[in-house]
DNA sequence: TATTCCATTATGTATAGACATAATAAGAGA
DNA sequence: TCTCTTATTATGTCTATACATAATGGAATA
C-alpha cells in the first residue's frame, strides 16, 4: 500500500465494502492485521474505521471485531439555517412581524410533555417571516418561562424570538418532525388557499433535560428542504 | 483539571461556549496551551475540537486558531431506512406490489440533470409499499440504465427496487429533498382524499460523478420524518 | 447441569514526539 | 508604496507504545 494517511485507508476500506470483498455480515481483518497489510500504524487504522463506523458502515465492538453492516443505515445530514439569514440567502430582504404575545397555560399535550406543573403558564408568540413583503414562514410558539423567565421581558421586535434565544437560552440539543399538512387556520396568514399542502416543522430544544421552547414553522408552498445522504 | 479524557475536554469546551465564556467570533486558546490548562496531551484536545468543529461549533484554521462560530448552522441527522424495515419496525406486516414497468424517455428535467444523450432511454417504475395491506408509500422511480443495464433484466417481485439497487449498484451518495405537495393522481394508489396534503421526499442517488436512480417517495397523511439536532 | 470466574482478545483511548501544511506576518527588495 | 520571499505559528496527521475496557469462551466450581 503506497497510499498513505487515514483518508486513504478509509476510502480503500470504503471500496473494499462497496465492491463487496468485504460482504454485508462479515467481519473484517482486526486493526493490526490491517495496519500491517496498510503499512501504517493502528491508530491511523482505528481512524479511518472510526470515522466509517460513525458513517453507519461498520458495526465495532470491543472483542467481537469490526463487522461491515449488512443494512447501512444511512445518515442524511441538513443545515438548519437562521431564518433570517436564509431569506436573506435566497436574494430577499427579511423581516418580521410579532402578531401576538400572551402568557397563559399551554397546550396539554405540551403541558405533559414538559413536566409542568398543573398551574404553570408559558409565552405564546405567533409571527410571520416575511421576504421582500411576502409571508414566507408562519410561527407558532411556545417557551418555557419556568426555565427562561427572562423572556417575558425581552424585546422581541428587532430580534426574532429564535435570536433571542439563541443568545439568551442556548441549548444543547432538540428534536425536530416534519410532516405536511392542509394550510387551513394558517393560510390567512401566509396568504395562501386553505386547501393548500403546506410543510410543517416541528422543533423542540433542550437545555439538557429542561425544555426551552417548542415551535411550529408554517413554510410557504414550494418550499424544499435540502439534505445530503 | 481533574477530568480526564477527549469527551471531558469536548464537554468542558462545549460548555464555555455555551456560557459564552468564550463569546461567538472570539479565537480560543490554542491546543498546546489547552492541553497545558487540561493537563493531557494535544492529541487529545485536537481530537475534542475537532469534533466539536465537526458539530459546527468551532472554525479551525491552520495558523489563524480555533475560532468560536458565530451564527453556528445546527446540523441536523436523519437515519433513513429501508422501507420494508421501516414498516416492519412499526409492528406491522411488510409488502409490496410493483404498478408498472417499462423502458422509455425519462422526463426533460431529469434527462438534462443526468446528462443523457438526446435518445437514451431509463427504466420506469411504479410501485406501492403496503404495511398490513394498507398502502403506506407510493413510489415512482427512474433508473439510469446507461449505468445500470442489469436492472433491466433484475426480478422486482421479491426485492423491491431500492433493494435490488443496494445489493447491485452501491451509490457513493445522494441528495434528498422534502416537500408537502397536494395528494392529486397519487390520492388513487394510497386510497386518500386527492386534497389530502401528502408528504413528497425526493432522492436522487449516484456513484461517484454517475446518476443511478431518481425517485419520488409519497407517504400516506399523517407521515412524519424525525431528526435530531 | 448450571453458574461463576477468569484469561483472552479487539477495540478505545492516552501519550510524547515528530514532521507536514496552510495561513499569516514580517522582512527584503524593487 | 508595493510586491515578493521567508520565517513563524497553529493546526493536521502519523508513529510507537501503553494501558483501559467490554465481550467472549472456556475452565473451574457448586
Amino acid at each position: 500500500m503506497a497510499v498513505t494517511g487515514f483518508a486513504a485507508v478509509r476510502e480503500e476500506v470504503r471500496r473494499r465494502i462497496a465492491s463487496r470483498i468485504w460482504a454485508p455480515g462479515t467481519l473484517i481483518p482486526n486493526e493490526e492485521d490491517l495496519a500491517y497489510e496498510f503499512d501504517c500504524s493502528r491508530a491511523t487504522v482505528n481512524r479511518a474505521l472510526r470515522e466509517l463506523a460513525e458513517a453507519g458502515l461498520l458495526d465495532r465492538r470491543r472483542k467481537a471485531g469490526t463487522r461491515v453492516v449488512v443494512n447501512p443505515v444511512r445518515k442524511a445530514m441538513a443545515s438548519i439555517p437562521i431564518i433570517r439569514d436564509d431569506i436573506a440567502n435566497r436574494g430577499m430582504t427579511y423581516s418580521h412581524m410579532l402578531l401576538s404575545r400572551s402568557h397563559g397555560a399551554p397546550p396539554l399535550l405540551l403541558h405533559k410533555a414538559w413536566g409542568l406543573a398543573p398551574r404553570d403558564r408559558a409565552l405564546h408568540l405567533t409571527a410571520v417571516h416575511l421576504g421582500d413583503g411576502q409571508p414566507v414562514i408562519y410561527e407558532d410558539r411556545w417557551i418555557n418561562t419556568s426555565v427562561v423567565p427572562e423572556a417575558l421581558a425581552a424585546d422581541l421586535e428587532l430580534a426574532t424570538a429564535n435570536e433571542w434565544l439563541i443568545q439568551n437560552a442556548p441549548f444543547s440539543h432538540g428534536d425536530i418532525a416534519f410532516c405536511a399538512e392542509n394550510a387551513g387556520q394558517v393560510a390567512e396568514f401566509l396568504r395562501i388557499d386553505p386547501a393548500a399542502a403546506i410543510f410543517v416543522e416541528d422543533r423542540t430544544t433542550w437545555d439538557g433535560a429542561r425544555p426551552i421552547t417548542a415551535v411550529r414553522l408554517f413554510h410557504r408552498p414550494g418550499f424544499q428542504m435540502r439534505m445530503t445522504i
